[in-house]
DNA sequence: CAATGCGAATATGTATACATTTTAAAGCAA
DNA sequence: TTGCTTTAAAATGTATACATATTCGCATTG
């Protein structure tokens, strides 16, 4: 593997994983030393960053981590929406019922109940759910532009704990976009794909809207609403 | 202005204009030598390029302008109906009425009729009406989607000549648009998106179709069907 | 004659030295 | 005391030397 790959990989994770949070100062030197290589390998990581907006000049010669705030997440779901909707009508009508019948009921099957340890497995599944989205669109501008999204929603995931209940809601509502995409139903698709990142959304901000006034719980590195 | 700057700028139009044609090998040391910058910069304006799409790693040692082919302008119109369709319905609800009145009023006045010197006025107009778009969209993930489409699209306008007739249609389609936005009216404003983008599109295709089996006229650099 | 392996050449990956620009601090003047 | 100018330090931008890896050609062997 690359230094200039190793740097982004670990950076990318430090980001989403919130170690390193909004505002950060990203330094060429001060990274390149603590992830032991070079500022050649470092700049290169940092301009792939730079591009994938999680990090952002500041000013001529500070760039910063993007901060993440509330209206971030929603206008993420905005583009979600136009993207995902667009895929799942794609995926419908291009013929890959097998795979995404077989996805359904895998979906169908899995049991996010029963403890963390499904947890993961969910996420298991929703990486094989996303792939076969990406294979079946056949895209690579809209393929690039759903990656792109799925960069950022890392962060919003990990601002919003994982809800029991909402595993097991996002499982059942996977199950049947999957199933309607395996029967080449383009609009029933479209529009459970709709339903879900409602689902979601909401979600998402009312797990971050119950923590935030309280301060008690974890550090959340929610970014103050405009500063990002 | 930045070496890698002027290096990634000038090898961008190139490749948007066919100057260097899809499958052409990108070598640092010859681009940077031709250029004027040292391999440095000129990496970091390759890397941005690959990131944009437009090259591509062919082997573990080779890098290849991106091919363009129909299929890829077909792909890259369902990308576009995706997001300029989301796009305006959302210009459409926040409210920048006046912006989109003066823009509908400046298409309704505008007159690529009158010769080339108006096409070039049309694509003026068409890069404030982007501009206005993106300002009025307000969602910086969506923007960015949007912005790469316009990258690969300048390759497709390069592919198909400038029709007279077709710029006349696409100024009214757009002033409906922009009207449509200004009214506040997202369902208009989106379907009036997507007729003119089927126009566009058929506009493209049929230009090609009709220069692809000729050979006589200019080069094309259209890569054939596959090998993108 | 073909195929495989070894070696040399060349291109990319990385480190670092040097150049340039920006920012901040200090000193001087109003 | 405040503001402006100058200067110095530090960070980024660029060039280049060096390390590493890949590819192509040639030779040898089956």
């Amino acid at each position: 593997m690359r230094a200039s790959d190793r740097a982004y990989v670990t950076l990318l994770d430090e980001i989403q994983s919130g170690v390193l949070a909004p505002g950060a100062v990203i330094g060429e030197v001060e990274q390149s030393v603590r992830l032991g290589v070079s500022r050649t390998p470092m700049r290169e990581a940092i301009g792939r960053l730079v591009t994938d907006g999680l990090i952002r000049q500041q000013s001529a010669r500070v760039l910063v981590v993007t901060g993440f705030d509330v209206d971030d997440i929603e206008s993420l779901f905005e583009a979600r929406r136009s993207l995902e909707e667009a895929a799942a009508r794609l995926a419908a009508v291009r013929g890959y019922s097998e795979t995404f019948s077989s996805l359904a009921d895998a979906f169908d099957t899995a049991h996010p109940e029963r403890g963390v340890l499904a947890a993961d497995a969910y996420y298991t599944l929703i990486e094989r759910f996303d792939a076969a989205i990406d294979a079946a669109v056949n895209n690579v501008y809209l393929v690039q532009a759903l990656r792109n999204t799925r960069t950022h929603l890392a962060r919003a995931r990990r601002l919003a704990r994982d809800n029991q209940d909402r595993l097991v809601a996002s499982t059942a509502e996977h199950a049947l976009i999957a199933r309607a995409i395996a029967e080449g139903n383009a609009d029933l698709a479209a529009h459970a794909t709709h339903v879900h990142l409602h689902h979601a959304l909401r979600s998402i901000l009312a797990s971050i809207t119950a923590d935030t006034p309280g301060t008690a719980t974890s550090p959340t590195n929610l970014t103050p609403k405009g500063q990002s």
